[in-house]
DNA sequence: ATCTTAAGGTACTGTGCGTTACCTATCCAT
DNA sequence: ATGGATAGGTAACGCACAGTACCTTAAGAT
């Protein structure tokens, strides 16, 4: 009956509904970014929207589970951009530069910093939102390079054992102490220039090492 | 006059006092890290002490100084375990395994852990919070290692144009996805096992770099 | 003994905010 | 038209808790 009802009936309302819930998740995310979980307010979410708190409550259920929407929306929309393992030409250098170069730029974007700022605070309090934010987040890029890696490996240009671990630890060298400086806003996210060096220095002991040859 | 009566008379009183505050900061130590800065309690700090608040606000101030002397202090003591630059044997594989193991476990512990969290969340709202932690804590840990590598290089073993860069590459191996999902609570910290390993890996690529040598 | 100084304790205040109870308007089905 | 359901709005509740005013106790100085 009520489905019924929904099937035909629910059509234009359901149209300014989900307008509605995009305006608040866009709001919500301008709110929780910027204060974190705790500090943000329902209310201040509501200022920036118009109309009344009643909108989040029917939509989301309450803060928390708006926050997850939240997380879940940006954390996917965040690595959407980063390039796909099936693009990846017959360089390994060029690859894994463009995929550094992508990374780096996500990494130090004020979204992303502020999301990874705000779901470290909140993870031991919420752990759904933790792994939804690991799960579309980090883990989806390490399992990308993992199969770019992989790709190489077959090829015989690399030989890595473990290409999961192999990928976590590149990754691991882009998000150094600068990333770690710049998360806790200690200084601003560097240049492109500043980027480029640092990639290419990551790259250089990932693919070489630091040891003096012929020793 | 009060410096006087500070002087002799002060003795008894401010060893009392010291106790009291070195008491309250293991409770605020317990409490914050736990729970986090904003959802702890001064109230929850107290109970664990006995006594009442007023002894916060006068040795500390407020609930954001006790956060403050909270980790100067725990973010000192964590560091004071590593090993020193002038500790240095002669191998450098060992020194390397050594200094990353020791790393590694201080990183995966739940007092480290729950800090990390907790100066994370906070580091907008209190950036002097931000950098005590860093500068007592990563920050250092990048300074010792850069002056180990800074003395292989001297003597030929390795060649780093960047020191200093190179030991926050190694750093971040260290900290990867792994120490990202124990963090969010996504998985236990790894046994002493897992961690020679990974720490083995790490040092595999970081010495000798993964591309098939003879090409 | 008494005065002074400061630490420690009690109890209150004020506020911010998530949540909910209740009401109103809209829109489809018949 | 009309009934019924649902989204949206208004206003109030209730609670947790940082901070503080005021009092009490203790210790050293004279």
């Amino acid at each position: 009956m009520s489905e019924i009802a929904r099937k035909s009936g629910g059509r234009r309302q359901r149209r300014d509904s989900e307008e509605l819930r995009a305006a608040l998740l866009a709001a919500a995310s301008e709110v929780f970014l910027e204060e974190g979980f705790q500090s943000a307010s329902i209310e201040a979410v509501i200022e920036k929207v118009g109309g009344s708190k009643r909108a989040i409550y029917s939509h989301f259920g309450g803060k928390k589970e708006l926050f997850l929407a939240l997380v879940t929306d940006a954390s996917s929309k965040i690595i959407d951009s980063l390039p796909r393992s099936d693009e990846v030409s017959g360089d390994f250098g060029w690859t894994l530069k463009t995929f550094g170069m992508e990374v780096s730029r996500v990494l130090m974007m004020p979204t992303t910093l502020a999301l990874y700022r705000a779901v470290i605070a909140e993870s031991a309090r919420q752990p759904d939102v933790a792994e939804t934010f690991f799960l579309n987040g980090p883990g989806r890029v390490a399992k990308r390079l993992a199969e770019v890696l992989n790709q190489f490996e077959a090829s015989g240009v690399i030989s890595i054992a473990d290409c999961q671990r192999a990928a976590e630890r590149f990754l691991g060298m882009l998000r150094d102490d600068v990333h770690l400086r710049v998360v806790l806003g200690l200084q601003p996210p560097p240049s492109e220039n500043e980027l480029e060096q640092s990639v290419d220095q990551a790259i250089e002991i990932f693919l070489r090492g630091i040891e003096t040859r012929g020793s």
